[in-house]
DNA sequence: ACTACGCCGACTGTAAACAGTCGACTTCCA
DNA sequence: TGGAAGTCGACTGTTTACAGTCGGCGTAGT
């Protein structure tokens, strides 16, 4: 029996709600459909093929989550971040991930927790010869695990609804440029840092990290 | 004409689901809905008297503010906070507010933003003789004002989306226990911080208010 | 020619209806 | 009497329809 149940469990639909919510967040984030540009509900609601009550539903939760801006009578439109916007999202992801850093050191078990980090760190080495997309997947995965690894769930929480400010950051910066920002030797620093249990060390160089990727993106 | 332009700005009918979203709220933080209470939405719908459709934006709103947690098949009820939650919110809330005061400190309207955090705890002080909703308003609008003075409009509407959350705290603690962290010569003590423009101390002088405040609330 | 009025189309806000699923209760059979 | 199958009700997921509002365009009146 547990040969099979396996792939039956593959059935579990998701929700239209959540498939397109993911379909808007990567076509946003993709550079699809470009900053400022108006999203209309019923041009959306045919090419995702559900109706507009479902995709409302989406859009409202890509209105809180910072990617889409509301205009006059609730027109809404891709956000548009300049500089200091970008700026002001690695200051505050900065502040979540150093809390994240600081309290891993805290924690009795932080073995396992920078046993788990290292295997983050070895997907992103894996990944670095891989597609630029597949990059910033593993990058954002190291920093996401980060957060979890933690076990508070509110910090967790925080860091994915800035998750999407954070991809259009990269994008709006240009892809390249955040690519110097992966580099696999600045995230073993920082798990390092962990390691020793330090954790003043490992928030300064979580925010020296924050600091120089935001520096790269907006330079 | 100034004289009738005022009352006539009256008439800006907030969208039902903002109103929906507003009356909800209260009532969860109120505590007139008891946390672990399943939310049937037709029973919802037919109390505020708008169409299920509306209705579910402004709940998809609260689920992803935390104030509503998503059961089997959808089914919403009110979130129920253990002391470690409670502990983790408060975590996260030191950080970002911390990050506020940091940021405050380097701001070079620095005399002003001691001026309008000044007012703000003047209203407590205003406050401290009132109702306990009143005190616990004006507490948290100084320390929304903390975050809306630095200009940071992510690190603002990430701290409001933690708002509901921090009202369930209270509410969870028992109001009593919230009272005791509304001391107005705390509060001065933080902004006597940032007015020295010594980010280290300010940084210090949150942390350690929260600190207090999160144990004053589990104790 | 210019302005003001009114019409038309597009879009969002809101409501009501339809479909599928799960749990509880009942009933039937062994 | 115990259990299994069937039935009923409640609830959520989704879709479709209706109402209100704003902007643009043409037209008539001056």
């Amino acid at each position: 029996m547990a040969g099979v149940t396996a792939p039956l469990l593959g059935l579990q639909k998701r929700s239209l709600r959540e498939q397109a919510l993911a379909a808007l967040r990567t076509a946003i984030t993709s550079g699809e459909l470009e900053p400022g540009r108006h999203l209309v509900e019923t041009e959306l609601s045919d090419m995702l093929q559900i109706s507009r009550g479902t995709l409302r539903e989406a859009l409202r939760q890509l209105e809180q989550e910072g990617l889409l801006a509301a205009g006059p009578r609730g027109r809404l439109s891709v956000r548009h971040l300049d500089e200091k916007e970008i700026r002001d999202i690695y200051a505050v992801r900065a502040a979540l991930e150093s809390l994240a850093a600081r309290t891993l050191c805290e924690l009795p078990e932080r073995q396992q927790v920078t046993e788990s980090l290292h295997k983050a760190i070895d997907a992103m080495a894996a990944a670095a010869n891989g597609t630029l997309e597949e990059r910033i997947e593993s990058d954002l995965e190291f920093h996401r695990t980060l957060c979890r690894l933690t076990g508070n769930e509110t910090l967790l929480h925080s860091w994915e609804s800035l998750e999407g400010s954070i991809r259009m950051s990269i994008m709006f910066a240009g892809l390249e440029k955040g690519v110097s920002n992966m580099s696999v030797d600045r995230h073993r620093d920082i798990v390092a840092a962990i390691d020793t249990g330090d954790a003043t060390l490992a928030r300064k160089t979580i925010l020296e990290h924050m600091d120089t990727a935001a520096a790269n993106l907006v330079s």
